[in-house]
DNA sequence: CACGAAACGTTAGTGCCACTAACAAAGATA
DNA sequence: TATCTTTGTTAGTGGCACTAACGTTTCGTG
């Protein structure tokens, strides 16, 4: 049945799926990171901003669905960002539960700051692959995260 | 010159390949990582077990360039491994600055226990994917961590 | 050979992120 | 009406990547 496979593969470590995604996930943190921490933001300033000039004004639900961040972790991020005035929070008249979150303009002036070094970062982090590379890894990783939806 | 970009490109939020690169690699560590904290183990006693099993005994520098483990964080790990007898760490003779770890039979043993379950994870992960996108998801991962590598 | 630089193991601590638990208030459903 | 769910919020956990510092041992170079 189960063998008992004391030595593994040769080289098995560095070719483990699991751990080249999470090597490669690091780089691009880091490169992401980097520039963003050089002004004051992190990845998830970002896509809170991103999410918002994408689909206009939403609750912090529904961006917490669409960011992917936790609506624990939403409060501190929309707070940080509404402290540089990049949002406006307001209480949702239609339904009380809810805040409605807005993209003022210094928000969007913000997320073309950010946009551009995120894009930055990413051309570093993509230099090593031809274009229809680039395009392959976006079209598998897509595949990959589709599949694995959280639970919703 | 630099392109104010208010709005950017629609479903922007999905198609960053960091972010992709971010939530893959979630992911995986949670498939792998449920899959270990069951045995009570983590990916970096796995990684250690790899790396001992492949070239045998070593120092601790020397494990921690290879399987990119801080050896600050080393310590904590071996340590944990020695208390459940996987592996022993005695001082080297020839160099009285290192230790030696050594992989003993039950360290064996636990990462034939281990690498089937991260096996297993690893299949759940790549399910999406043929086995054509598969290696070429390896490929494309190989070819950004070497390019990106540690400035060792 | 001597001495400064480097490597080793170790301790302590930081920051980011993913995630859980619990709560009050409001809304939806039965 | 009574129950279940959603929303925003606070608090806290655990893993991982990373830095700083220290004593000890070895190496490199003058």
């Amino acid at each position: 049945m189960s063998q008992s496979s004391p030595d593994p593969t040769p080289a098995r470590l560095r070719t483990v799926p699991s751990r080249l995604l999470a090597q490669a996930a690091t780089v691009a943190d880091r490169l992401v990171g980097d520039r963003l921490a050089a002004e004051g933001a992190r990845k998830w300033h970002f896509a809170v901003l991103v999410a918002l000039a994408e689909t206009g004004p939403t609750s912090q639900a529904e961006l917490s669905r669409r960011t992917g961040i936790y609506r624990s972790d939403m409060v501190a991020v929309l707070n940080e960002l509404a402290a540089t005035d990049c949002i406006h929070r307001t209480p949702d008249p239609a339904d009380r539960r809810r805040n409605t979150i807005t993209l003022t303009p210094a928000g969007h002036h913000r997320l073309a700051r950010l946009d551009a070094l995120v894009t930055e970062a990413e051309t570093e982090l993509l230099a090593p692959l031809t274009p229809t590379q680039q395009h392959d890894l976006t079209h598998l990783l897509t595949l990959l995260t589709t599949h694995h939806r959280p639970p919703h």
